[in-house]
DNA sequence: TTTTATAGTTAGAAAACTCTAACTATATTT
DNA sequence: AAATATAGTTAGAGTTTTCTAACTATAAAA
């Protein structure tokens, strides 16, 4: 296996490991995983209307709908009715659904402790050089 | 938000993206949500039994037989008998469900392939050794 | 302005998921 | 050897997830 190939697994290995292990903490237990699903897809497409999301889960609408009120009953998302189109509300996450990216926030914070643990000053700079240089745009 | 957390929120958010499309290719829809993290799951943690696969997915284990009943009947993974103690049985994965692993290896071998594209060689090089000075054992 | 398309909803049914309680078979402890 | 613990199974019931078919309301096209 190459090298930077195989470097790129354990590094999405550990970042995984640590968002399970964060999610464990914030103790979900109101949650199933496809609601889980559901509101981090919410999360990602930010303020989706029925169709958006549903188009992305792969669902029919009614599915998609069953969830969504789910969600909206345990006070994870709400509606905002559209203005441009009186058809169509978009979805947004409470304040206690956006807790769920802080099971991310949290792996991403523990994943980049452990690199300060391991690299000194210079090279950490070097890292996110390195980094910023592959997602720049252009 | 610090430079190196948010490199890494990055990255992880674009490997994440990719696995989802390779999922979308493999075309799993023989595999429920749950019977996908189930898999992956046994996959991680290499041939358990079900006591450990009950324990790991937070679920009892009259759920969790049903659950690989299903894999079992769907010819994703197969019951190996326990010569040490025959009260138990470990799960393999069929070839069928070692596809599963291919998703990940996709989005992986897609991120180094991003990065080569984006550093010339000495950068590569130079991000390879410090991705594997973080997860070097010691 | 009538027709067609789109956004979302409702109803009802089938499959999947999950649990508790009670059980069998094998291992371990006393 | 008897008592206790562990691995897994079975049965049955409640909840969740998913679909198709049929509907309402608004928007866009003809």
């Amino acid at each position: 296996m190459e090298k930077l190939v195989e470097a790129i697994a354990r590094l999405s290995r550990e970042i995984g490991h640590m968002e399970g292990a964060a999610k464990d903490q914030f103790d979900f237990k109101e949650l199933t995983l496809t609601q889980m699903n559901y509101l981090e897809t919410i999360s990602n497409l930010g303020n989706p209307n029925l169709t958006e999301l549903a188009a992305e889960m792969h669902m029919t609408k009614p599915t998609t709908k069953v969830a969504v009120d789910k969600l909206i009953e345990k006070n994870f998302i709400f509606r905002v009715k559209s203005d441009e189109d009186r058809r169509s509300a978009h979805f947004h996450l409470t304040v206690k659904g956006k807790l769920i990216n802080r099971t991310h926030d949290f792996a991403h914070k523990q994943m980049a402790g452990l690199i300060r643990q391991k690299l000194d000053e210079t090279e950490v700079v070097l890292l996110e050089m390195l980094l910023e240089k592959v997602f720049r745009i252009q």
